[in-house]
DNA sequence: AATTATTATAAGGTATACCATATAATTTAT
DNA sequence: ATAAATTATATGGTATACCTTATAATAATT
């Protein structure tokens, strides 16, 4: 009687299946790939919090149901079917983030959690009401783009701040992997999309990189700076 | 990692236990309780879509958790608790609703379907951030009373259509248990909260009623009839 | 009071999605 | 080439939330 409760049952497996846990595993395989190279399993359930044992039970139910192809001892792919399912639940994402960050004003370290769970709520016709609503924006509040209905995207080109070299003016573009913690610790620190800064210092033996923004100076780590993609400035380029 | 596929068991059980199916238990009772009485298992049952012995399991999980009373035989009612659970998800569920209906505006008939999967993906914060956002509205667009972040409610007085006498105008107030089917053959006939109309006759032996509204004749079941709630218009009390 | 109907419980099973531990297969590094 | 590390699989177990079938307990009706 209740969609919620039932809908384990009433999908018909054999055609497409599809579950919250699913999704998630796509979404992920998704953004660990860079030019369809192959995902390490053992880094897929690092991602998901599982085990190993778990990620590949989950692997081989979704090799088995095309939506990914896995090598093994090289890794996962998703196929055609599961990239177009993974961007389909990652404009679900990234819509909710929009209405989250600009109209209830969430703050925008928990905007991406959140989103994760109202992404699985949404059905197509929910999705383009609300990307009708929204007036079709184009980027997330972390500064990914939004998927078309079809599941396209352009990717922006930017590069991670661990690449750029001293005292080049760069925009942050946008955050990878952008989950609470760390998102409340560039948020404090007013690391954003948009936002204009420069490495100062570079710390040796992998240390920490001195950043500039806004006339103060801040410490950043390596690991977090490859999860920052930024591009030169205009003026930076001259 | 992520909430999502965590949820089940990043919450301490024995504390507060949470899923979106004992939600939706709390929730049908809820609703199928009218001051306080019992409402037998069966009942609860049929209104979830299972069977009698899974209701029956999730009741025992209900009343040690100290959400229900059941006793046996007679039925199961929300204790305060169950009862405070129960109406912070509704609450979630109708501001869904306003959102949905005004704002994305998804046919009304579909509203109360998408709602209630958005209700299990929202947080206090996230609900709080909405009813600020849509202005504190006091009703869904099914007519009933959006329970306060502390989850009190007064419920509104209606009388089903099927207490009502001929010929006395009546305004539609509210419809219980929207579920699709019966709200697309409502909205098709116009008959939604606001819906000025009266019973011109009476079938017999509990057949339909004639019903005239906008100067057209319908016919409407009894079943239908007893989930309309109206009441009458200060025309027909003069 | 006896029959019928309803309600409850018991036993065994399904599916999803996790877990740990152990072993086998393969890759990588020495 | 061999040892070490990684990856895969096999086995058995957990929790939730369903299912069917069968039996026991209670309530309602005749």
């Amino acid at each position: 009687m209740y969609n919620v409760v039932k809908s384990k049952r009433e999908y018909p497996e054999v055609y497409m299946p599809s579950s919250e846990s699913r999704d998630m595993y796509l979404k992920s395989i998704y953004e660990l790939s860079y030019e369809g190279d192959l995902i390490a399993v053992s880094l897929l359930a690092k991602r998901m919090g599982v085990s190993n044992v778990s990620a590949t039970e989950m692997v081989k139910r979704l090799e088995e149901s095309g939506l990914i192809n896995h090598i093994p001892y090289k890794g996962v792919a998703l196929t055609k079917e599961g990239n177009q399912r993974a961007l389909i639940v990652i404009r679900r994402q990234r819509l909710w983030g929009r209405f989250l960050a600009d109209h209830l004003k969430i703050p925008w370290a928990q905007v991406y959690d959140i989103s994760c769970r109202l992404e699985h709520a949404s059905d197509a016709a929910v999705t383009e009401a609300l990307a009708e609503y929204l007036n079709h924006p184009i980027t997330c509040p972390h500064g990914h783009p939004i998927p078309d209905a079809n599941g396209h995207v352009e990717e922006v080109t930017a590069f991670p701040l661990n690449e750029i070299s001293c005292e080049v003016e760069v925009e942050v573009i946008k955050i990878e992997q952008p989950e609470l913690p760390l998102c409340e610790y560039l948020e404090e620190r007013g690391i954003l999309p948009g936002t204009i800064l420069k490495i100062t210092d570079e710390a040796p033996y992998n240390g920490p990189y001195t950043v500039e923004l806004d006339g103060t100076e801040i410490a950043l780590g390596r690991e977090i700076s490859a999860r920052i993609y930024v591009n030169p400035t205009e003026q930076s380029s001259d």
